[in-house]
DNA sequence: TACCTTTGTGAGTAATTGCTCACTTTTACA
DNA sequence: TGTAAAAGTGAGCAATTACTCACAAAGGTA
């Protein structure tokens, strides 16, 4: 990939997710990125197809995050794992994480499925510990995954600190 | 106010709630409300003060909808209450709702304090069941609250229904 | 070197945007 | 009833939008 199809990706991912995709426009986003507006047509098809490919990284930025919990074996270290995973957010992927929490409101790209693997490990961990209804529990705890991820990105890290311990201690992780 | 003013706030609701802000223009609006464009600018200021209005109906809603769970003096039932409350939302109001939902991730819009009078009662029946630590209590069931008041407005209110008798047994209420 | 493909430019386009304004119609009330 | 204010219209405006296209540079391969 060319640099400055990086420096158009780059750019594009830092307005949508601060300006939202509709209040973006492709002049704003060649000009951040240092680039002739038409060059942004040559490399993706449209304005969505940007997004799409925007978009496409997820899938396996995801599948990254999410590796070192699934094949974590011990449940409780399980449980460790996913509730740190909101905590440990690298500040240079706010934005890719910003952005797929805002286009969870565009019916789109809603995809409550996107999850699943997490909430099976969470199903298994409670399951594991004999809890009486691991499934709503993974439900549960991924649903304040959820939330507290949202509150970091919104508001900051330090704004949900205090929920660290408090949830380790809760499930005696 | 005029019917044709109710008009346009009611279309400019709807949309904005499901096409977004900034995809709805303003030509859509009136086209929807079937009255002239220029209506909307005698009405309001411009498009954002269209939003502006809109907005300033959440304050009283917002209230009304907390009142009958504030002046619950009995801790459970206020409890029960609180975690009935996503359940319980009409679906003439889901437009609403989603667009507060929507919203949040404009920073102009994000308000975290929004809901303090909410936490502020869960954390009072939290301290009067003996809970060790209530506040954090409170800050979790909203969380929890927050997440499948957004499950329903996205995924509809089946796609969240089995949680709701697991939640009220877990808190035992 | 010569030749083709990829990468890059920026002026140009039709459509749409939020908004104004001169004007007409309706409403309220002395 | 007369009149002024309020409500309502729709053509028109400058600015911006996403996108195209003819063309130029750069890069690779022979």
């Amino acid at each position: 990939m060319t640099d400055k199809k990086e420096n158009i990706l780059s750019a594009a991912l830092e307005l949508f997710a601060n300006e939202g995709y509709n209040a973006t426009s492709t002049s704003s986003i060649a000009k951040k990125a240092g680039v002739s507006e038409g060059l942004i047509f040559r490399h993706f098809k449209n304005k969505k197809g940007l997004l799409d490919a925007l978009m496409e990284d997820a899938e396996a930025r995801i599948g990254k995050l999410l590796a070192p919990v699934i094949f974590e074996s011990d449940p409780k270290k399980a449980i460790r794992k996913i509730i740190l995973l909101p905590f440990s957010i690298d500040q240079a992927e706010y934005d890719f994480w910003r952005l797929q929490f805002i286009l969870k409101w565009q019916k789109e790209y809603n995809n409550p499925q996107k999850m699943k693997p997490l909430v099976d490990k969470l199903s298994w961990a409670f399951s594991e510990l004999k809890y009486e209804e691991p499934e709503e529990e993974a439900k549960l705890l991924n649903m304040l995954i959820d939330t507290i991820s949202s509150g970091i990105l919104r508001d900051g890290l330090e704004s949900q600190l205090p929920l660290k311990s408090f949830l380790l201690k809760k499930y005696g992780v």
